[in-house]
RNA sequence: CGGGAAGUAGCGCAGGCCGGUAGCGCACCUGGUUUGGGACCAGGGGGUCGCAGGUUCGAAUCCUGUCUUCCCGACCA
C-alpha cells in the first residue's frame, strides 16, 4: 500500500517526511525549499496559534503588522543583527517585467526598473519595527510598548526540511520596548515562561529553559533565552526563543523616551519568536511508526467515528444513534467527525485515522447498538475498550485530558532518561554516539573549547539551564575550571 | 554550495544500455457482492515520460542545459 510509513528504526528522516506527507499536514511546492501547508497541517497551526495569541493578549500584548520589505540599509544599522542575517537574505532589486523580446512568449526582468535601493524581504522584523518605534516613542508614558506580529518570513537556508526548516515560514515575532533594563529582562523571561507554558501544556512536549551561550545568541541580541525540546532521535530542536536586545536597537534606530525627571534615554527592547517548526517537534516527539499522534488539545480532530454496518438499513440505525452522540459531544466542546464516507471499509479507515493521528477514535455497529455501548479506541496506547453510552460524553472527555497528560509524561519520561551527566570527553563522545539526548557536562565559559566541542562531535552547547545547579568541576575539554554543567547535544 | 540518489497517470514503480508513438500495482468511475483492522469480481477512464534546447525520418530512451525533491556534510528557527 503506498499509505505505509517508513519505520523510525528503518529511516528516521524518511520516517518524518512520511508523517507529514501521508498525515496530510504539508507538501512539496514547485518552490526550493518552500512547502505547501495543506488543510490539516493549518487547521493544527491555527490552533496553536489560537491558543498563543489569547496567552500574548493575557499578558497585555496587542497584535500589529509591519512591511514584508525591509530597505537595505534599515538591515545595516545594527551591526550584529546585519551580519547573522545577511548571508541568507531574499533581496527584490526590480520591480517589473516585460516581454522578452528575444524569447517570444516569456518575461523578463526590466532593466529599466531597477531600484534605487534594494528591498530585502524580511527574514524578521527587529529592523522595520524598531524604525516605526522612533516615532511612536515620546514619553515613559508610551511605555512599555508591548506588540505581536503574526507573518511570514523568509529565510534562504542551504538545506531546508518540511516544518523544521523552511525557506518561507510563518511566525510569530513579538517586540516591545521598555523604559528599564530590569523590565525588559522580566518581559523576556516572561514570555520565556509563557513560551514553556504552551509547549508543555497544549502540545504536551516538555522542555528545558536556559540561555544560550554567547555563540549561539540572536543576532543583535544581548542575552538569548530559550526553550529546548528532544526528540525521539535523541536530537535536540530549539522550540523558542525569547531575546533581551539591551538597547542595541534603539541606538541603531535612535529610538529615546523622556523620562519623569525630563531626561532622555535610549529604550530597552525584547523579541521573541516561534515558527510553524513547533509542528515539526510535535510531529517528531509524540507520533509512531502507524502514523501522527497528536496532542487532544491542539487536534484538529479529536474524535472520529467509524460506523460499521450490513446494508443500508443498519447504516440509518446507526446514523440515529451517531447524530445523537455527535451532539453530546459538541455540547462538550469535543471537536468530532462522523467518517461514513462509502468508499472506504472500516480497517481502511482505522488505519487511515491513526495515520493523521486522531487521538480518540469511535467505532459504533449492531453490536454496539445491541448492548448500548461503543468501542473507544485511543491513539496513544492503541487500547480498545467498550463504553456504555451512558455518561459517554463525559467519559470522553476525560479520556482526551488523560491522552493529553500520557503524551506529556511518555515525552517527559524519555527526556529524563537522555539527560546524561558525564564527566570526561571520553564519556561524552560515547554518550552522544551511543545514547543521544542532552549531555550535561562541565564546560569552561570560553567560545572556542565550545568550537572545537562542535567542530569534533557536531554537539552545541543547547543552554545553560535556569537556577541551573552551581556545581565545581573541570571542563571536559580543555579541564580548565568550571562552576556549572552546561547542557550539550546535537541539534536540528 | 560540495558528495550521492531520483523525477514516467493522484500514489508507488517498470521500460531506458540496444530510439519505432507507453506499461504494471494501488487509487478513481460503473455494476454487483461486501463491511468489527487496509474487501472481491467484471467492465472502464486517465500520462505532450520535470522543463527547455539539440541529434534523428522518428526521442521516455542519445547529447546539452536547467528546475525540483530526498539522503549525507557546511549554515540556521
Amino acid at each position: 500500500m503506498s499509505k505505509e510509513i517508513t519505520s523510525r528504526a528503518a529511516d528516521y528522516s524518511q520516517w518524518y517526511n512520511d508523517l507529514v506527507i501521508k498525515g496530510g499536514l504539508a507538501d512539496y511546492s514547485a518552490v526550493r525549499g518552500c512547502m505547501v501547508i495543506k488543510p490539516y497541517g493549518f487547521a493544527l497551526w491555527e490552533n496553536m496559534r489560537d491558543q498563543m495569541d489569547r496567552m500574548f493578549k493575557e499578558t497585555g500584548h496587542v497584535n500589529a503588522y509591519f512591511p514584508l520589505f525591509v530597505p537595505r540599509t534599515f538591515l545595516e544599522k545594527e551591526e550584529g543583527h546585519a551580519e547573522g542575517f545577511a548571508k541568507e537574505c531574499a533581496v527584490v532589486t526590480h520591480y517589473r517585467l516585460k516581454t522578452d523580446p528575444s524569447k517570444k512568449g516569456q518575461l523578463m526582468v526590466d532593466p529599466d526598473s531597477k531600484l534605487e535601493e534594494e528591498l530585502i524581504i524580511r527574514p524578521t522584523s527587529e529592523t522595520v519595527i524598531w524604525n516605526a518605534y522612533r516615532d511612536w516613542i515620546n514619553s515613559y508614558r508610551d511605555l512599555p510598548l508591548l506588540i505581536n506580529q503574526w507573518a511570514n518570513v523568509v529565510r534562504w537556508e542551504m538545506r531546508t526540511r518540511l516544518f523544521l526548516r523552511t525557506t518561507e515560514f510563518l511566525w510569530q515575532e513579538g517586540h516591545t520596548a521598555h523604559a528599564t533594563a530590569d523590565e525588559a529582562v522580566e518581559e523576556t523571561r516572561k514570555m520565556l515562561d509563557v513560551y514553556a507554558e504552551f509547549v508543555e501544556n497544549w502540545m504536551a512536549l516538555p522542555v528545558i529553559k536556559g540561555v544560550k551561550t554567547p555563540n549561539e545568541r540572536f543576532a543583535g541580541a544581548v542575552d538569548t533565552y530559550c526553550i529546548e525540546a528532544l526528540m525521539q532521535d535523541g536530537k535536540a530542536l530549539q522550540a523558542g526563543t525569547s531575546h533581551f536586545l539591551g538597547q542595541n536597537f534603539s541606538k541603531a534606530f535612535d529610538v529615546k523616551y523622556l523620562t519623569k525627571e525630563n531626561k532622555q534615554e535610549f529604550v530597552w527592547a525584547t523579541s521573541w519568536g516561534t515558527s510553524t517548526r513547533l509542528i515539526g517537534a510535535l510531529v517528531m516527539a509524540h507520533s509512531d511508526d502507524q502514523g501522527l499522534v497528536l496532542p487532544p488539545k491542539i487536534a484538529p480532530l479529536q474524535v472520529v467515528i467509524v460506523p460499521i454496518y450490513k446494508g443500508v438499513d443498519q447504516k440509518a440505525v446507526i446514523d440515529e444513534k451517531v447524530k445523537e452522540i455527535m451532539l453530546s459531544l459538541k455540547n462538550y466542546g469535543v471537536r468530532v467527525k462522523y467518517d461514513d464516507s462509502d468508499n472506504a471499509r472500516p480497517g481502511w479507515k482505522f488505519a487511515e485515522h491513526e495515520m493523521k493521528g486522531v487521538p480518540v477514535r469511535l467505532a459504533i455497529g449492531q453490536k454496539d447498538l445491541e448492548n448500548n455501548s461503543v468501542e473507544v479506541a485511543r491513539r496513544d496506547t492503541k487500547e480498545k475498550q467498550q463504553v456504555i453510552m451512558d455518561g459517554l460524553p463525559i467519559y470522553i472527555v476525560q479520556l482526551l485530558e488523560e491522552i493529553q497528560n500520557n503524551l506529556f509524561e511518555r515525552a517527559k519520561q524519555y527526556r529524563e532518561s537522555h539527560i546524561t551527566e558525564v564527566n570526561s570527553y571520553e564519556e561524552f563522545k560515547t554518550v552522544l554516539n551511543e545514547k543521544g539526548g542532552f549531555v550535561s557536562a562541565h564546560w569552561d565559559g570560553t567560545a572556542a573549547t565550545e568550537e572545537k566541542i562542535k567542530e569534533e562531535t557536531k554537539a552545541t552547547i543547547r543552554c545553560i539551564p535556569l537556577n541551573n545547579k552551581q556545581e565545581e568541576g573541570k571542563c571536559i575539554y580543555s579541564g580548565k575550571v568550571s562552576k556549572e554543567r552546561v547542557l550539550f547535544a546535537i541539534a536540528y
